[in-house]
DNA sequence: CTTTCTTGGAACACATGTGTTCCACTGTCT
DNA sequence: AGACAGTGGAACACATGTGTTCCAAGAAAG
């Protein structure tokens, strides 16, 4: 019962973790046979690390939010314009890819328990967008909470754009960041 | 086992779509009871109208391309700049809300046949778009395609800005609207 | 009122996913 | 070689959704 975080397990552990991002992403009834076998390990093993699927999704949910606020403090909010700090977060949140795209299309297998109470990240990206709307770099018109959606749907369509339309990363890259900054930017 | 529509068969088979329009969207796992309790029907009567679950789909696939189609024609793509154009295919989609929510959440549920190849609604918007970037009233950097999919995107953006923000319906138009024709057309 | 159409509910067999238990196999470390 | 942690697979009971059949009740049309 003693879980002494060997090395293995925690390998164990991540691997069956992606292959739920990317199995559940896409199609969010997948079974744990699907997910164990994109981990490529048995099903039982899986009910090891995650007794219920509710443990699996929880643990899923609290992965992303460690990510999320990793990339967050990477992006350095505090640093330069607002616009500018904008652009650093788009682009971190840009390398999570499959990851938040789970969020995106599935939001209620996330939705659960930690995420409905904003989080750190989200509390310091809607304080740095009002700070962006007093200094004038960012569309006063425009609600910060208005200027967050418009970040997520874009990184979304810039996802999309890869995958249907053989875009390269670094090309959708340069579209989403185009668009996000024209979109939201003080005229 | 003829079926004459005789106005109360379209009512019920009407119910029963926008009950599964409503019910899945948010919970692309819903049984078929969730679907006849929404639709205020005994779940038997669905299998009277779709046999499986998958000509639900199918039906659901096909009205909501129909709704698509006649939006598109209500929008004139034809008439002024294609700027103008997009304007008026944007509130056009905009009205039609919960059924487009759906075919973007949950894409596989739609993806099925009719999908896969591009709709004549498709094509006729991809076509226009070119024809903006020609005349100059789109920004000409974008691929049309990323037009397309920066349209869509904040389409959602909107209506979760409507969900999550306590936004009114009219606000959340004019902010997609502004974003939309702020990010895509020319500088 | 009587016939016809449509419906809701109960009962059923079937398929699939879940969570558990048990046992044998494979590495690794001593 | 022996001890041990980690694993995969089979087997099981259980829950839930699906698709079908049958029947009685209600509404609509003559």
């Amino acid at each position: 019962m003693t879980v002494a975080e060997t090395g293995l397990r925690a390998r164990t552990r991540r691997a069956i973790l992606d292959a739920a991002f990317s199995t559940l992403t896409g199609n969010s009834g997948a079974s744990l046979s699907d997910v164990a076998a994109a981990a490529g390990v048995g099903r039982t093993t899986i009910h090891r690390y995650f007794p219920e699927r509710t443990d699996l999704i929880t643990a899923m949910s609290e992965d992303l939010l460690e990510k999320i606020a990793l990339a967050t403090t990477r992006a350095r909010l505090n640093d330069g314009t607002a616009i500018q700090a904008l652009d650093r977060l788009l682009q971190e949140y840009f390398e999570l890819g499959d990851y938040l795209m789970l969020a995106f299309t599935e939001p209620h297998i996330i939705d659960a328990a930690d995420w409905e109470t904003e989080s750190p990240a989200d509390r310091q990206l809607i304080a740095m967008i009002e700070r962006g709307r007093e200094e004038g770099s960012v569309d006063a018109r425009m609600p910060a909470s208005w200027v967050q959606q418009v970040m997520w749907a874009l990184l979304y369509a810039s996802w999309q754009q890869i995958r249907d339309e053989e875009t390269s990363k670094h090309d959708a890259l340069g579209l989403c960041l185009l668009a996000f900054h024209k979109a939201v930017g003080s005229a």
